[in-house]
DNA sequence: TCTGGGGTCCTAGGACCC
DNA sequence: TCTGGGGTCCTAGGACCC
């Protein structure tokens, strides 16, 4: 049956979304945390990456450094956790399967959203979107909004609402206004609320004369096309209700693989940076190795803090590329050494170092002739090595300057890490009994 | 003292090929 | 005087998302 069949209604789609998601994680196994202004920070406790209501009523912005906040932070009662990604992640597994029951169409995009493609009449998927809500917080325990229309970007628009409006109970579906309606809320949001548009884009859409999103649904999507991309043509037909993006899984392997960190404490002699290169390679290495796949190139970068104002914010970065794609750690500290190593300035306060990996093709794809082959593949280093920290924790091993002592002074910040509740047997909840 | 860490997609332009 | 045209692949950089 086609969609145009006057019998079978059109498929909707619904953006589930998790409310504040990583406070709501923290407070479902904190609950004192329930009505208080609380926020979850960043990789070293560095700046807010989530929100609750009542932190976001006190003026608290997303990306508000947390050095900051702390001075105020017990007159407010503002409670504070480092992030857990462990528990988020778990918490967000359980979501999603849950989800599984209502569609066939399913589109995990972040963390804490999913799209669903659903059939039904306005009522009846109002009403789904309801059952949605109610079973995801008896199962697991989390918060959801549910917004529903006829394309993903109105999807978006909705959830915006059904989280703006309490008294639309979390759930808004666009279906239920009239075209009157709709165009007077698209009129009272401007072109950056919607997915797609930032400050800079916003920026170019005013100096247009397209101040509202309804402004953008009604111009003209050749003319959008010529001045910025095919994507925000897209997004100009979307807001007409033309559903432009497809309802796809994404691929389960990534394309491109990054691992970076801020230190905790600079980085400041050479020797230092050469051991976190190694750490940050070997890591870098494992993603690559967990989803089977192998990198053509790499690329390094260090750089110092853009903030500081005594020093000019320098940076150091470098490329490597491999002949024959490869996993191999082995190999990939000694590219990351000798692409970064040599634009490293001893003495300089470098904050932030990562190794990138680009390139990515799937293990065994094409097979070298054996003369090719480095050494390190034919011994199979990188899953032993793999194998080790399974078993034993990823702390077990490491190679070379990796060493495996205790952690070293740069490495992460989490002064308020909570526990891992749903992962590690000795990290469950306690249950005071009286 | 202290400001995240991942990703994606698109476009333009150059190199190279026939 | 007049000096092709289309295709692929790759890279860098921009913009955005969560």
């Amino acid at each position: 049956m086609s969609d145009t069949d006057p019998l079978t209604p059109r498929r909707r789609i619904a953006l589930v979304d998790v409310n504040n998601c990583y406070v709501s994680c923290e407070r479902l196994f904190d609950p004192t945390l329930e009505g208080r202004p609380v926020v979850v920070l960043s990789n070293n406790d560095g700046c807010v990456v989530a929100r609750s209501a009542e932190a976001k009523a006190l003026g608290i912005q997303m990306g508000d450094p947390w050095f900051k906040l702390a001075a105020q932070a017990p007159a407010w009662g503002l409670e504070y956790r480092s992030s857990n990604y462990e528990l988020y992640g778990d918490l967000s597994r359980r979501v999603m399967e849950l989800l599984a029951r209502y569609s066939a169409w399913q589109e995990t995009y972040s963390i804490d959203e999913a799209f669903l493609g659903l059939r039904g009449t306005t009522a009846e998927l109002t009403a789904r979107a309801r059952d949605i809500r109610a079973a995801v917080l008896k199962h697991v325990g989390l918060p959801v909004s549910v917004g529903i229309a006829s394309s993903k970007t109105l999807a978006k628009l909705a959830n915006h609402g059904a989280k703006r409006t309490p008294a639309l109970g979390g759930v808004a579906n666009l279906d239920a206004y009239t075209p009157d309606q709709v165009t007077r809320i698209l009129e009272s949001l401007p072109t950056d609320e919607v997915w797609g548009v930032a400050g800079r884009t916003k920026k170019r859409l005013t100096e247009l004369g397209i101040h509202t999103i309804a402004d953008l649904r009604g111009a003209d999507p050749g003319l959008i096309r010529k001045k910025f991309s095919v994507v925000m043509q897209r997004t100009v037909y979307e807001l007409r209700g033309i559903d432009c993006l497809p309802l796809e899984p994404p691929s389960p392997t990534r394309e491109q693989i990054m691992f970076s960190r801020s230190f905790a404490t600079p980085v400041s002699t050479r020797a230092e940076m050469e051991r976190v290169l190694s750490v940050y390679a070997q890591r870098a290495a494992g993603r690559l190795r967990k989803q089977h796949s192998v990198a053509r190139e790499m690329t390094c970068f260090a750089s110092t803090s853009p903030y500081d104002p005594t020093h000019p914010h320098e940076s150091a970065a470098g490329g490597a590329s491999f002949p024959i794609p490869t996993d191999d750690p082995v190999e990939m500290v000694k590219a990351a050494t000798a692409a970064l190593m040599p634009r490293i300035r001893e003495g300089a306060r470098y904050v932030r170092a990562g190794v990138m990996l680009a390139g990515i093709r799937p293990a065994g794809a094409d097979t070298p002739l054996d003369v090719f082959v480095p050494l390190h593949d034919q011994r199979g280093l990188g899953r032993l090595v793999d194998d080790v920290g399974r078993k034993f924790g990823s702390a077990s091993i490491g190679l070379g300057l990796a060493g495996v002592k205790g952690a070293p002074i740069w490495s992460m910040k989490r002064e308020r890490l909570s526990k891992r509740a749903t992962t590690h047997w000795d990290e469950l909840a306690l249950v005071h009994a009286r």
